[in-house]
DNA sequence: CGAATTAGACCGACCGGTCTATTCTGGTTT
DNA sequence: AAACCAGAATAGACCGGTCGGTCTAATTCG
């Protein structure tokens, strides 16, 4: 049998999240069809709901999805040995304001937009939400610590106040960046965060 | 004749624009649809087509009704002549959040659910929010440039920036107490925003 | 009268979800 | 090794409902 190409079963599962990671970043929980996901995958319908009991629930195994990749990320980037927490906080900045950039301020992060848009539609997603913004949180809340330790971030505020404002400046600017189409917002968020609210 | 109760043409746009706003800023764009207004204000498809040539205008034109409400009391408190800038903009805050905490923390702002929603998929719509949100900006900023002069708020940072940064920073921490069903989000905002980055 | 407005049946497209039938696949039995 | 079989997975027609939008006719009103 020449036939090596046959995906193993499971594939077909983790395919499904993540057409449907990208389909709803771009689109929305709402806007997104399931069958749209179906036909951009070749995919039957039984399929899907083999795998997944509704939308909402599928839905909700996309968030945790995304969570998983953005989660490793933010790892490896706020406790890079080889940069001190404030330039690993200005790091993340950076690279998410390039990622921004590269496609035209569009997209934008999926917890971002999906806790806008269905906060008050599902319980289950805004739950999902919740927990992945509290967990992200707490990583930079880490970060932000140790930043304190070393005495490169003022300890007037509590490394979780400094988090939490931290994020909600954030995700504020990106929200205002694909609005305006321009990244100016996350530029202004970064220079006035560090140089006037990080610093000692 | 006692039939004064006839209200006259015109409000039945009105009516379509404050009904379709409540609703929109409940469910969002997509999920909202025309004949969930219609019934809910018993007014048939034939009078929604007449006044408006597509959902998507009727957005924009809603996009327009909440911010000539929204402007009107930004003026109101941003101006307001018995308090200090830094005053106003605290009471603008402190109001939101209590709004906020009285629909337990849903809802949130029309224009940044939108936007969210929205700026990739409606060109239109985008256009309309971002002359929004720069026109509520620029106000923001006249409010503080007021308090710099005064000697209220740093001059370390100018005006425009500082109002990106405070409004970035303030749509981010509502789209967080969403989420989270919880308004700590803006009190952290309002603590660090005022203690840390207004002061001189 | 003529224009503005109301009225609602109707359209094709698409929605999320169900259902039955078929095919594939790995392990068991001989 | 061949035969078999149960469960996993694929396949897609089909369902009722709703979507945004059109159309014609009736009514209201200046």
């Amino acid at each position: 049998m020449v036939t090596t190409k046959s995906a193993s079963k499971q594939d077909t599962k983790i395919a499904l999240l993540e057409t449907g990671m990208d389909i709803m970043l771009e689109k929305g929980y709402t806007n997104t069809g399931i069958q749209e996901i179906l036909t951009a995958l070749r995919v039957p319908k039984g399929s899907f709901y083999h795998y997944f009991d509704s939308k909402e629930n599928y839905a909700a195994e996309i968030i945790k999805h995304y969570d998983q990749a953005y989660s490793a990320n933010l790892i490896r980037t706020l406790r890079n040995p080889k940069e001190t927490p404030v330039q690993r906080l200005r790091s993340y900045c950076q690279t998410s304001k390039e990622n921004l950039e590269m496609r035209q301020c569009s997209k934008g992060c999926l917890i971002g937009n999906l806790s806008q848009e269905m906060s008050d539609q599902s319980e289950l997603l805004r739950t999902e939400l919740s927990t992945v913004i509290t967990k992200w949180r707490d990583m930079f809340t880490s970060c932000i610590e140790e930043g304190q330790s070393v005495g490169e971030i003022r300890k007037s505020a509590s490394a979780e106040s400094l988090a939490e404002f931290f994020l909600s400046g954030w995700s504020g600017a990106v929200m205002r960046a694909k609005t305006l189409k321009n990244s100016e917002p996350m530029q202004t968020f970064i220079d006035l965060m560090f140089e006037q609210v990080m610093k000692p």
